[in-house]
DNA sequence: ACAACCTTTACGCAGCGTTACCGTTA
DNA sequence: CTAACGGTAACGCTGCGTAAAGGTTG
Protein backbone atom coordinates (compact mmCIF):
# COMPACT_ATOMS: atom_id res chain seq x y z
CA UNK A 1 0.00 0.00 0.00
CA UNK A 2 1.22 3.23 -0.89
CA UNK A 3 2.79 5.27 1.81
CA UNK A 4 2.72 9.16 3.03
CA UNK A 5 4.70 11.88 4.59
CA UNK A 6 3.42 13.99 7.42
CA UNK A 7 3.58 16.87 4.84
CA UNK A 8 1.38 15.23 2.39
CA UNK A 9 -1.15 13.30 4.30
CA UNK A 10 -1.74 17.01 6.77
CA UNK A 11 -1.85 18.31 3.21
CA UNK A 12 -4.73 16.42 2.52
CA UNK A 13 -6.50 16.52 5.69
CA UNK A 14 -6.62 20.25 5.77
CA UNK A 15 -4.48 20.33 8.86
CA UNK A 16 -0.64 21.01 9.84
CA UNK A 17 2.54 18.77 9.95
CA UNK A 18 2.61 19.83 13.30
CA UNK A 19 -0.83 18.65 13.98
CA UNK A 20 -0.14 15.38 12.97
CA UNK A 21 2.70 14.90 15.20
CA UNK A 22 0.99 15.92 18.13
CA UNK A 23 -1.79 13.42 17.46
CA UNK A 24 0.84 11.22 17.48
CA UNK A 25 2.37 12.28 20.70
CA UNK A 26 -1.67 12.01 22.36
CA UNK A 27 -1.86 8.34 21.28
CA UNK A 28 -4.32 8.84 18.35
CA UNK A 29 -2.48 7.20 15.35
CA UNK A 30 1.01 5.42 16.05
CA UNK A 31 3.43 5.58 13.00
CA UNK A 32 5.23 3.76 11.46
CA UNK A 33 9.01 4.74 11.01
CA UNK A 34 11.12 4.63 7.50
CA UNK A 35 13.87 2.70 8.81
CA UNK A 36 16.11 4.12 6.79
CA UNK A 37 15.77 7.97 8.02
CA UNK A 38 13.35 7.93 10.81
CA UNK A 39 10.09 9.56 8.37
CA UNK A 40 6.93 9.15 9.47
CA UNK A 41 4.83 6.77 6.70
CA UNK A 42 1.13 7.11 6.99
CA UNK A 43 -0.98 4.97 5.15
CA UNK A 44 -4.38 5.02 3.51
CA UNK A 45 -5.85 3.74 7.16
CA UNK A 46 -4.50 6.87 8.67
CA UNK A 47 -6.32 8.78 6.61
CA UNK A 48 -9.31 6.82 7.25
CA UNK A 49 -8.79 7.22 11.24
CA UNK A 50 -7.77 11.31 10.89
CA UNK A 51 -10.90 11.96 8.81
CA UNK A 52 -12.72 10.40 11.35
CA UNK A 53 -10.61 12.75 13.65
CA UNK A 54 -11.37 15.74 12.25
CA UNK A 55 -14.93 14.86 12.44
CA UNK A 56 -14.83 14.38 16.54
CA UNK A 57 -13.01 17.54 16.98
CA UNK A 58 -15.51 19.28 15.24
CA UNK A 59 -18.09 18.33 17.46
CA UNK A 60 -16.14 19.51 19.92
CA UNK A 61 -14.58 16.35 21.78
CA UNK A 62 -11.21 16.34 23.11
CA UNK A 63 -8.14 14.46 21.63
CA UNK A 64 -8.54 12.02 25.28
CA UNK A 65 -11.86 11.43 24.11
CA UNK A 66 -11.87 11.03 20.59
CA UNK A 67 -8.73 8.55 21.02
CA UNK A 68 -10.87 6.61 23.35
CA UNK A 69 -13.82 7.26 21.16
CA UNK A 70 -12.02 5.52 18.08
CA UNK A 71 -9.69 2.90 19.77
CA UNK A 72 -11.46 2.05 23.32
CA UNK A 73 -14.70 2.18 23.48
CA UNK A 74 -17.35 -0.44 21.87
CA UNK A 75 -20.16 0.89 20.59
CA UNK A 76 -22.26 1.53 23.84
CA UNK A 77 -19.51 3.62 24.99
CA UNK A 78 -19.37 5.35 22.07
CA UNK A 79 -23.43 5.67 22.36
CA UNK A 80 -23.12 7.34 25.83
CA UNK A 81 -20.52 9.60 24.95
CA UNK A 82 -22.56 11.24 22.70
CA UNK A 83 -25.36 11.13 25.02
CA UNK A 84 -23.07 13.51 27.27
CA UNK A 85 -21.71 15.25 24.49
CA UNK A 86 -25.56 16.53 23.86
CA UNK A 87 -26.26 16.87 27.38
CA UNK A 88 -23.08 19.05 27.86
CA UNK A 89 -24.25 21.23 24.76
CA UNK A 90 -27.56 21.77 25.48
CA UNK A 91 -26.03 23.23 28.68
CA UNK A 92 -23.96 25.13 26.70
CA UNK A 93 -27.20 26.71 24.61
CA UNK A 94 -29.21 27.39 27.85
CA UNK A 95 -25.82 29.39 29.57
CA UNK A 96 -25.18 31.20 26.14
CA UNK A 97 -29.34 32.50 25.78
CA UNK A 98 -29.27 33.49 28.66
CA UNK A 99 -25.66 35.17 28.74
CA UNK A 100 -26.98 36.64 25.81
CA UNK A 101 -30.18 38.36 27.29
CA UNK A 102 -27.41 39.03 30.18
CA UNK A 103 -24.98 40.91 27.70
CA UNK A 104 -28.18 43.06 26.37
CA UNK A 105 -29.44 43.95 28.97
CA UNK A 106 -26.54 45.37 30.96
CA UNK A 107 -25.23 47.08 27.56
CA UNK A 108 -28.64 49.01 27.64
CA UNK A 109 -28.37 49.98 31.15
CA UNK A 110 -25.25 51.60 30.66
CA UNK A 111 -26.61 53.85 27.71
CA UNK A 112 -29.86 54.69 29.92
CA UNK A 113 -27.22 55.30 33.30
CA UNK A 114 -24.68 57.29 30.83
CA UNK A 115 -27.84 58.99 29.29
CA UNK A 116 -29.85 59.68 32.70
CA UNK A 117 -27.42 60.63 34.58
CA UNK A 118 -28.40 62.98 37.36
CA UNK A 119 -31.90 62.24 36.61
CA UNK A 120 -34.59 61.45 39.42
CA UNK A 121 -37.97 60.42 38.78
CA UNK A 122 -40.84 58.90 40.92
CA UNK A 123 -42.70 55.59 39.85
CA UNK A 124 -45.89 54.45 41.35
CA UNK A 125 -44.86 51.20 41.09
CA UNK A 126 -42.78 49.07 43.29
CA UNK A 127 -40.22 46.69 42.90
CA UNK A 128 -38.70 43.43 44.35
CA UNK A 129 -35.74 41.79 44.07
CA UNK A 130 -33.14 39.76 46.16
CA UNK A 131 -30.18 41.27 48.23
CA UNK A 132 -27.65 39.58 49.70
CA UNK A 133 -25.92 42.63 52.48
CA UNK A 134 -22.93 42.32 54.37
CA UNK A 135 -24.02 42.70 58.33
CA UNK A 136 -21.71 45.17 58.75
CA UNK A 137 -20.87 48.39 57.60
CA UNK A 138 -18.85 49.11 54.24
CA UNK A 139 -16.43 46.94 52.92
CA UNK A 140 -16.71 44.18 56.03
CA UNK A 141 -15.11 41.53 54.66
CA UNK A 142 -15.15 39.25 57.67
CA UNK A 143 -18.61 38.97 58.22
CA UNK A 144 -20.96 36.41 59.00
CA UNK A 145 -22.89 36.95 55.85
CA UNK A 146 -19.71 36.29 53.89
CA UNK A 147 -19.46 32.85 52.67
CA UNK A 148 -23.41 32.86 51.81
CA UNK A 149 -22.42 36.16 49.48
CA UNK A 150 -19.41 34.53 48.00
CA UNK A 151 -21.85 31.91 46.95
CA UNK A 152 -24.09 34.22 44.85
CA UNK A 153 -21.46 36.88 43.90
CA UNK A 154 -20.17 33.62 41.49
CA UNK A 155 -23.08 32.61 40.10
CA UNK A 156 -22.98 34.36 36.92
CA UNK A 157 -23.40 37.87 35.16
CA UNK A 158 -26.97 37.91 36.75
CA UNK A 159 -25.07 38.78 40.08
CA UNK A 160 -24.66 42.60 40.45
CA UNK A 161 -23.23 44.78 42.92
CA UNK A 162 -25.57 46.33 45.65
CA UNK A 163 -26.04 48.49 48.50
CA UNK A 164 -28.27 49.42 50.98
CA UNK A 165 -28.27 53.03 52.90
CA UNK A 166 -30.13 53.11 56.30
CA UNK A 167 -32.23 56.27 56.07
CA UNK A 168 -30.54 56.64 59.57
CA UNK A 169 -27.25 57.54 58.35
CA UNK A 170 -28.60 60.88 57.06
CA UNK A 171 -29.30 62.12 60.17
CA UNK A 172 -27.37 64.75 61.72
CA UNK A 173 -24.00 63.68 63.37
CA UNK A 174 -23.93 59.59 61.74
CA UNK A 175 -21.08 58.98 60.06
CA UNK A 176 -22.33 57.85 55.84
CA UNK A 177 -22.74 53.94 56.37
CA UNK A 178 -23.85 51.57 54.21
CA UNK A 179 -24.27 47.85 53.52
CA UNK A 180 -22.31 46.10 50.12
CA UNK A 181 -23.67 43.10 48.61
CA UNK A 182 -25.24 41.50 45.66
CA UNK A 183 -28.53 41.92 43.99
CA UNK A 184 -30.28 39.50 41.97
CA UNK A 185 -33.08 39.65 39.84
CA UNK A 186 -36.14 38.20 41.52
CA UNK A 187 -37.12 35.74 38.31
CA UNK A 188 -33.47 34.83 37.48
CA UNK A 189 -32.91 34.11 41.73
CA UNK A 190 -35.70 31.84 41.83
CA UNK A 191 -35.34 29.80 38.68
CA UNK A 192 -31.76 29.44 39.70
CA UNK A 193 -31.20 29.27 43.59
CA UNK A 194 -32.57 27.38 46.02
CA UNK A 195 -35.71 28.53 47.47
CA UNK A 196 -35.13 28.46 50.56
CA UNK A 197 -32.00 29.28 50.65
CA UNK A 198 -32.67 32.85 49.00
CA UNK A 199 -35.91 33.46 51.12
CA UNK A 200 -34.10 35.65 54.10
CA UNK A 201 -32.68 37.81 51.09
CA UNK A 202 -36.15 39.30 49.44
CA UNK A 203 -36.57 42.73 49.25
CA UNK A 204 -39.64 43.97 48.42
CA UNK A 205 -40.12 47.94 48.10
CA UNK A 206 -44.17 48.77 47.98
CA UNK A 207 -44.19 52.00 45.47
CA UNK A 208 -44.22 54.76 44.98
CA UNK A 209 -40.54 54.48 44.14
CA UNK A 210 -38.10 57.32 43.82
CA UNK A 211 -35.59 56.36 41.17
CA UNK A 212 -32.59 58.24 40.31
CA UNK A 213 -29.14 57.17 38.53
CA UNK A 214 -26.27 58.95 40.08
CA UNK A 215 -22.48 59.21 39.46
CA UNK A 216 -19.92 59.60 41.49
CA UNK A 217 -16.60 58.99 42.77
CA UNK A 218 -17.05 57.98 46.03
CA UNK A 219 -20.63 57.21 48.09
CA UNK A 220 -21.37 59.96 50.69
CA UNK A 221 -24.07 61.96 52.33
CA UNK A 222 -23.81 64.84 49.92
CA UNK A 223 -24.11 62.22 46.99
CA UNK A 224 -28.39 62.07 47.46
CA UNK A 225 -28.47 65.74 48.54
CA UNK A 226 -30.36 66.83 44.85
CA UNK A 227 -32.50 63.24 44.78
CA UNK A 228 -33.68 64.45 48.32
CA UNK A 229 -34.47 67.77 47.40
CA UNK A 230 -36.19 66.43 44.04
CA UNK A 231 -38.16 63.99 46.13
CA UNK A 232 -39.42 66.52 48.81
CA UNK A 233 -40.12 68.99 45.49
CA UNK A 234 -42.53 66.29 44.44
CA UNK A 235 -44.31 66.49 47.63
CA UNK A 236 -43.13 63.59 48.86
CA UNK A 237 -40.82 61.90 52.04
CA UNK A 238 -38.86 59.00 52.47
CA UNK A 239 -40.29 55.91 53.55
CA UNK A 240 -37.75 53.34 53.98
CA UNK A 241 -34.07 52.56 52.82
CA UNK A 242 -32.40 53.59 49.85
CA UNK A 243 -31.27 49.79 48.01
CA UNK A 244 -28.69 51.01 44.70
CA UNK A 245 -26.87 49.17 42.47
CA UNK A 246 -23.57 49.51 40.56
CA UNK A 247 -25.03 50.07 36.61
CA UNK A 248 -21.72 51.01 35.41
CA UNK A 249 -17.85 51.44 36.43
CA UNK A 250 -15.13 53.52 34.45
CA UNK A 251 -11.54 54.38 36.06
CA UNK A 252 -9.72 55.84 33.37
CA UNK A 253 -9.42 59.14 34.12
CA UNK A 254 -11.80 59.18 37.40
CA UNK A 255 -12.67 56.50 39.08
CA UNK A 256 -16.42 57.03 38.00
CA UNK A 257 -19.04 55.32 39.15
CA UNK A 258 -22.60 55.12 37.75
CA UNK A 259 -25.60 53.67 40.32
CA UNK A 260 -29.27 53.66 40.28
CA UNK A 261 -30.59 54.17 43.79
CA UNK A 262 -34.66 53.05 44.65
CA UNK A 263 -36.56 54.30 47.60
CA UNK A 264 -39.22 54.01 49.00
CA UNK A 265 -41.77 56.94 49.51
CA UNK A 266 -44.76 58.18 50.61
CA UNK A 267 -46.77 61.51 50.19
CA UNK A 268 -46.03 64.57 53.00
CA UNK B 1 -9.34 53.05 54.45
CA UNK B 2 -9.29 49.63 56.02
CA UNK B 3 -6.62 47.59 53.67
CA UNK B 4 -6.65 43.78 53.01
CA UNK B 5 -4.48 41.15 52.42
CA UNK B 6 -4.64 39.06 49.18
CA UNK B 7 -6.36 36.25 50.96
CA UNK B 8 -9.09 38.33 52.73
CA UNK B 9 -9.61 39.76 49.48
CA UNK B 10 -9.60 36.29 47.61
CA UNK B 11 -12.21 35.25 50.37
CA UNK B 12 -14.50 38.21 49.61
CA UNK B 13 -14.68 37.40 46.30
CA UNK B 14 -14.56 33.95 45.90
CA UNK B 15 -11.15 33.55 44.38
CA UNK B 16 -8.19 32.20 44.96
CA UNK B 17 -5.37 34.57 45.72
CA UNK B 18 -3.33 33.02 42.67
CA UNK B 19 -6.21 34.39 40.52
CA UNK B 20 -5.80 38.10 42.21
CA UNK B 21 -1.87 37.79 41.42
CA UNK B 22 -2.25 36.83 38.39
CA UNK B 23 -4.83 39.63 37.43
CA UNK B 24 -2.05 41.96 38.59
CA UNK B 25 0.24 40.35 36.75
CA UNK B 26 -2.29 40.89 33.78
CA UNK B 27 -2.72 45.33 34.85
CA UNK B 28 -5.81 44.54 35.70
CA UNK B 29 -5.20 46.21 39.28
CA UNK B 30 -1.94 47.90 40.68
CA UNK B 31 -1.31 46.81 44.41
CA UNK B 32 -0.15 49.09 47.17
CA UNK B 33 2.41 47.14 49.20
CA UNK B 34 3.23 46.73 52.67
CA UNK B 35 7.12 48.71 52.74
CA UNK B 36 7.64 46.80 55.83
CA UNK B 37 6.94 43.05 54.23
CA UNK B 38 5.98 43.92 50.68
CA UNK B 39 2.48 42.22 51.49
CA UNK B 40 -0.10 43.64 49.01
CA UNK B 41 -2.79 45.52 50.44
CA UNK B 42 -6.38 45.58 48.52
CA UNK B 43 -9.13 48.67 49.61
CA UNK B 44 -12.45 48.78 48.96
CA UNK B 45 -11.75 50.05 45.30
CA UNK B 46 -10.08 47.32 44.48
CA UNK B 47 -13.00 44.96 45.58
CA UNK B 48 -15.29 47.15 43.22
CA UNK B 49 -12.70 46.43 40.28
CA UNK B 50 -12.74 43.06 40.76
CA UNK B 51 -16.53 42.56 41.20
CA UNK B 52 -16.67 44.41 38.02
CA UNK B 53 -13.84 41.71 36.56
CA UNK B 54 -15.83 38.53 37.92
CA UNK B 55 -18.84 40.05 36.28
CA UNK B 56 -17.04 40.38 33.04
CA UNK B 57 -15.73 37.20 33.31
CA UNK B 58 -18.96 35.87 33.65
CA UNK B 59 -19.83 37.14 31.08
CA UNK B 60 -17.13 35.64 28.74
CA UNK B 61 -14.47 38.68 28.25
CA UNK B 62 -11.23 37.74 28.37
CA UNK B 63 -9.06 39.46 30.96
CA UNK B 64 -7.44 41.57 28.39
CA UNK B 65 -10.96 43.29 27.24
CA UNK B 66 -11.58 43.57 31.26
CA UNK B 67 -8.56 45.68 31.16
CA UNK B 68 -9.32 47.30 28.63
CA UNK B 69 -13.39 47.87 29.26
CA UNK B 70 -12.20 49.00 32.81
CA UNK B 71 -9.29 50.99 32.41
CA UNK B 72 -9.24 52.18 28.74
CA UNK B 73 -12.86 52.74 27.23
CA UNK B 74 -15.24 55.39 27.80
CA UNK B 75 -18.25 54.48 27.17
CA UNK B 76 -19.26 54.52 23.45
CA UNK B 77 -16.01 52.14 23.57
CA UNK B 78 -17.48 49.92 26.61
CA UNK B 79 -21.23 49.61 24.51
CA UNK B 80 -19.18 48.77 21.01
CA UNK B 81 -17.86 46.01 23.10
CA UNK B 82 -20.89 44.87 24.33
CA UNK B 83 -22.26 44.69 21.00
CA UNK B 84 -19.29 42.72 19.25
CA UNK B 85 -19.76 40.44 22.26
CA UNK B 86 -23.75 40.18 21.76
CA UNK B 87 -22.85 39.01 17.96
CA UNK B 88 -20.25 36.16 19.32
CA UNK B 89 -22.51 34.83 21.59
CA UNK B 90 -25.22 35.12 18.30
CA UNK B 91 -22.84 32.92 16.34
CA UNK B 92 -21.80 30.33 19.60
CA UNK B 93 -25.40 29.88 20.25
CA UNK B 94 -26.18 29.05 16.36
CA UNK B 95 -23.23 26.82 15.78
CA UNK B 96 -24.05 25.05 19.00
CA UNK B 97 -27.31 24.36 17.71
CA UNK B 98 -26.13 22.62 14.29
CA UNK B 99 -23.65 20.87 16.46
CA UNK B 100 -26.71 19.33 18.63
CA UNK B 101 -28.60 18.10 15.81
CA UNK B 102 -25.55 16.89 14.61
CA UNK B 103 -24.70 15.06 17.30
CA UNK B 104 -28.34 13.44 17.37
CA UNK B 105 -28.22 12.44 14.10
CA UNK B 106 -24.69 10.85 14.22
CA UNK B 107 -25.80 8.76 17.30
CA UNK B 108 -28.79 7.69 15.71
CA UNK B 109 -26.73 6.47 12.67
CA UNK B 110 -24.29 4.68 14.78
CA UNK B 111 -26.86 2.99 16.18
CA UNK B 112 -29.16 2.14 12.86
CA UNK B 113 -25.42 1.10 11.14
CA UNK B 114 -24.56 -1.29 14.10
CA UNK B 115 -28.33 -2.48 14.58
CA UNK B 116 -29.41 -3.23 10.66
CA UNK B 117 -25.75 -3.96 9.81
CA UNK B 118 -25.61 -6.64 6.77
CA UNK B 119 -29.35 -5.71 5.93
CA UNK B 120 -30.66 -4.95 2.55
CA UNK B 121 -33.26 -2.87 1.66
CA UNK B 122 -35.01 -1.13 -1.50
CA UNK B 123 -36.32 1.94 -1.06
CA UNK B 124 -39.03 3.67 -3.87
CA UNK B 125 -37.51 7.15 -2.96
CA UNK B 126 -34.39 8.64 -4.69
CA UNK B 127 -31.46 10.79 -2.94
CA UNK B 128 -29.44 14.04 -3.27
CA UNK B 129 -26.14 15.33 -1.85
CA UNK B 130 -23.53 16.88 -2.29
CA UNK B 131 -20.19 14.25 -3.20
CA UNK B 132 -16.59 15.94 -3.12
CA UNK B 133 -14.23 13.38 -4.80
CA UNK B 134 -11.10 13.12 -5.16
CA UNK B 135 -10.54 12.37 -9.52
CA UNK B 136 -7.76 9.73 -8.82
CA UNK B 137 -8.51 6.14 -7.60
CA UNK B 138 -8.28 5.40 -3.91
CA UNK B 139 -6.85 7.09 -1.53
CA UNK B 140 -4.49 9.50 -4.52
CA UNK B 141 -3.46 12.25 -2.24
CA UNK B 142 -1.93 14.49 -5.18
CA UNK B 143 -4.78 14.86 -6.87
CA UNK B 144 -6.25 17.92 -8.97
CA UNK B 145 -9.30 18.09 -6.94
CA UNK B 146 -7.25 17.65 -3.74
CA UNK B 147 -7.07 21.54 -2.63
CA UNK B 148 -11.35 21.70 -3.17
CA UNK B 149 -11.76 18.76 -1.25
CA UNK B 150 -9.64 19.83 1.86
CA UNK B 151 -11.57 22.75 1.61
CA UNK B 152 -14.85 20.91 2.20
CA UNK B 153 -13.31 18.89 4.80
CA UNK B 154 -12.89 21.55 7.30
CA UNK B 155 -16.19 22.73 7.40
CA UNK B 156 -16.96 21.09 10.37
CA UNK B 157 -19.07 18.12 11.37
CA UNK B 158 -21.47 17.87 8.50
CA UNK B 159 -18.68 16.53 6.20
CA UNK B 160 -18.99 13.08 5.86
CA UNK B 161 -16.12 10.47 5.10
CA UNK B 162 -17.53 9.42 1.33
CA UNK B 163 -16.68 7.05 -1.99
CA UNK B 164 -18.19 6.23 -5.31
CA UNK B 165 -17.49 2.98 -6.75
CA UNK B 166 -18.41 2.90 -10.61
CA UNK B 167 -19.99 -0.24 -11.72
CA UNK B 168 -17.48 -1.46 -14.36
CA UNK B 169 -14.73 -2.15 -11.19
CA UNK B 170 -17.57 -5.27 -10.86
CA UNK B 171 -16.60 -6.36 -14.10
CA UNK B 172 -14.38 -9.31 -14.66
CA UNK B 173 -10.50 -8.62 -14.62
CA UNK B 174 -10.60 -5.13 -13.27
CA UNK B 175 -9.16 -4.41 -10.01
CA UNK B 176 -11.61 -3.30 -7.30
CA UNK B 177 -11.19 0.64 -7.40
CA UNK B 178 -13.34 3.43 -5.44
CA UNK B 179 -13.26 7.49 -5.69
CA UNK B 180 -12.54 8.85 -1.94
CA UNK B 181 -13.95 12.14 -0.75
CA UNK B 182 -16.67 13.80 1.34
CA UNK B 183 -20.25 14.17 1.62
CA UNK B 184 -22.55 16.84 2.61
CA UNK B 185 -25.74 16.99 3.09
CA UNK B 186 -28.02 18.65 0.34
CA UNK B 187 -29.88 21.44 2.86
CA UNK B 188 -26.50 22.05 4.83
CA UNK B 189 -24.57 22.41 1.29
CA UNK B 190 -26.49 24.92 -0.13
CA UNK B 191 -26.79 26.81 2.99
CA UNK B 192 -23.20 27.04 4.35
CA UNK B 193 -21.61 26.61 0.95
CA UNK B 194 -21.23 28.82 -2.33
CA UNK B 195 -23.90 27.61 -4.57
CA UNK B 196 -21.68 28.24 -7.73
CA UNK B 197 -18.85 26.34 -6.31
CA UNK B 198 -20.40 23.23 -5.19
CA UNK B 199 -22.40 23.41 -8.47
CA UNK B 200 -20.43 20.70 -9.81
CA UNK B 201 -20.66 18.21 -6.88
CA UNK B 202 -24.28 17.67 -7.46
CA UNK B 203 -25.39 13.71 -6.88
CA UNK B 204 -28.79 13.14 -7.51
CA UNK B 205 -29.45 9.75 -7.20
CA UNK B 206 -33.36 8.55 -8.85
CA UNK B 207 -35.16 6.46 -6.87
CA UNK B 208 -35.52 3.19 -6.44
CA UNK B 209 -32.37 3.14 -4.64
CA UNK B 210 -30.66 -0.04 -3.06
CA UNK B 211 -29.30 0.18 0.38
CA UNK B 212 -26.68 -1.77 3.02
CA UNK B 213 -25.53 -1.43 6.01
CA UNK B 214 -21.82 -2.71 5.59
CA UNK B 215 -19.22 -3.58 8.45
CA UNK B 216 -15.98 -5.09 7.37
CA UNK B 217 -12.63 -3.86 8.15
CA UNK B 218 -11.45 -3.01 4.10
CA UNK B 219 -13.45 -1.93 1.19
CA UNK B 220 -13.06 -4.99 -1.60
CA UNK B 221 -15.21 -6.69 -4.71
CA UNK B 222 -16.42 -9.24 -2.33
CA UNK B 223 -17.84 -6.94 0.33
CA UNK B 224 -20.58 -6.18 -2.15
CA UNK B 225 -21.65 -9.85 -2.88
CA UNK B 226 -24.59 -10.37 -0.56
CA UNK B 227 -25.72 -6.94 -1.42
CA UNK B 228 -25.82 -7.49 -5.34
CA UNK B 229 -27.21 -10.95 -4.71
CA UNK B 230 -30.50 -9.55 -2.75
CA UNK B 231 -30.71 -7.11 -5.51
CA UNK B 232 -31.14 -9.77 -7.55
CA UNK B 233 -33.77 -11.65 -5.94
CA UNK B 234 -35.82 -8.80 -5.88
CA UNK B 235 -36.21 -8.52 -9.19
CA UNK B 236 -33.75 -5.62 -9.94
CA UNK B 237 -30.46 -4.63 -11.36
CA UNK B 238 -27.87 -1.60 -10.94
CA UNK B 239 -28.41 1.22 -12.51
CA UNK B 240 -25.79 4.12 -11.47
CA UNK B 241 -22.36 3.60 -9.51
CA UNK B 242 -22.34 3.23 -5.87
CA UNK B 243 -22.32 5.94 -3.33
CA UNK B 244 -21.25 5.13 0.04
CA UNK B 245 -20.01 6.97 3.15
CA UNK B 246 -19.34 5.77 6.38
CA UNK B 247 -21.11 6.10 9.20
CA UNK B 248 -19.01 4.55 12.22
CA UNK B 249 -15.18 3.65 12.35
CA UNK B 250 -14.44 1.62 15.45
CA UNK B 251 -10.28 0.54 15.89
CA UNK B 252 -10.39 -1.57 18.81
CA UNK B 253 -9.54 -5.49 17.98
CA UNK B 254 -10.43 -4.93 14.57
CA UNK B 255 -10.42 -2.36 12.49
CA UNK B 256 -14.03 -2.07 11.57
CA UNK B 257 -16.07 0.50 9.40
CA UNK B 258 -19.48 0.54 9.02
CA UNK B 259 -20.55 2.03 5.49
CA UNK B 260 -23.73 2.96 4.29
CA UNK B 261 -24.26 2.07 0.34
CA UNK B 262 -26.73 3.42 -2.00
CA UNK B 263 -27.33 2.12 -5.34
CA UNK B 264 -29.87 3.23 -8.10
CA UNK B 265 -31.75 0.14 -9.60
CA UNK B 266 -33.85 -0.57 -11.88
CA UNK B 267 -36.44 -3.47 -12.89
CA UNK B 268 -34.96 -6.03 -14.73
C1' DA C 1 24.19 23.92 -4.16
C1' DC C 2 19.64 24.86 -3.04
C1' DA C 3 14.85 24.70 -1.68
C1' DA C 4 11.78 22.12 0.42
C1' DC C 5 11.18 18.56 2.88
C1' DC C 6 11.88 15.69 7.32
C1' DT C 7 13.51 15.05 12.49
C1' DT C 8 13.30 16.48 17.67
C1' DT C 9 13.11 19.92 21.38
C1' DA C 10 11.02 23.63 23.36
C1' DC C 11 8.57 27.87 24.11
C1' DG C 12 4.05 30.66 23.58
C1' DC C 13 -1.24 31.43 24.01
C1' DA C 14 -5.33 31.85 28.36
C1' DG C 15 -6.38 31.59 32.91
C1' DC C 16 -5.37 30.18 36.26
C1' DG C 17 -4.13 25.53 39.68
C1' DT C 18 -0.42 23.58 41.79
C1' DT C 19 3.75 22.77 43.71
C1' DA C 20 8.29 24.48 45.73
C1' DC C 21 10.90 27.13 48.66
C1' DC C 22 11.25 30.74 51.79
C1' DG C 23 9.86 34.80 54.83
C1' DT C 24 5.96 36.83 58.18
C1' DT C 25 2.39 36.82 61.35
C1' DA C 26 -0.42 35.48 65.40
C1' DC D 1 7.23 26.69 68.22
C1' DT D 2 3.95 26.06 64.83
C1' DA D 3 0.17 26.76 61.72
C1' DA D 4 -1.46 29.64 58.59
C1' DC D 5 -0.55 33.29 56.23
C1' DG D 6 2.46 36.20 52.68
C1' DG D 7 6.16 36.48 48.70
C1' DT D 8 8.21 34.87 43.99
C1' DA D 9 9.32 31.53 40.44
C1' DA D 10 8.11 27.85 37.68
C1' DC D 11 5.66 24.08 35.73
C1' DG D 12 0.99 21.85 34.24
C1' DC D 13 -3.36 21.77 31.56
C1' DT D 14 -5.42 22.01 25.83
C1' DG D 15 -4.39 22.00 21.13
C1' DC D 16 -1.78 23.16 18.64
C1' DG D 17 1.51 27.47 16.17
C1' DT D 18 5.99 28.80 15.78
C1' DA D 19 10.68 28.80 15.88
C1' DA D 20 15.38 26.56 16.32
C1' DA D 21 18.87 23.46 14.95
C1' DG D 22 19.95 19.86 12.23
C1' DG D 23 19.52 15.79 8.68
C1' DT D 24 17.32 14.19 3.86
C1' DT D 25 15.42 14.48 -0.57
C1' DG D 26 15.06 15.85 -5.41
Amino acid sequence: MKKYTVGQMAKALGVSSQTLRHYEKMGLIESERNEHNQYREYSMRDNKILMQTNLYRSMGFSLKEIRALIKEYPEAQVQEAFALRIQEVDQEIEQLQLLKNELKEYASAIHQAVLEEGKCWIDPAGHSFYAVLKKGSGFAILDVAMEELVKYQKKGPHIRQGFRIAMDTFQNDQPFDFQYGVFMKKNWAEKNCDAEEIAPYYVQLNGPLAHTYIKCTNLDKSTFDSFFQYIQQQGYQADGDIYGHAVYMNCTEEDLNYFEFLLPVKEC
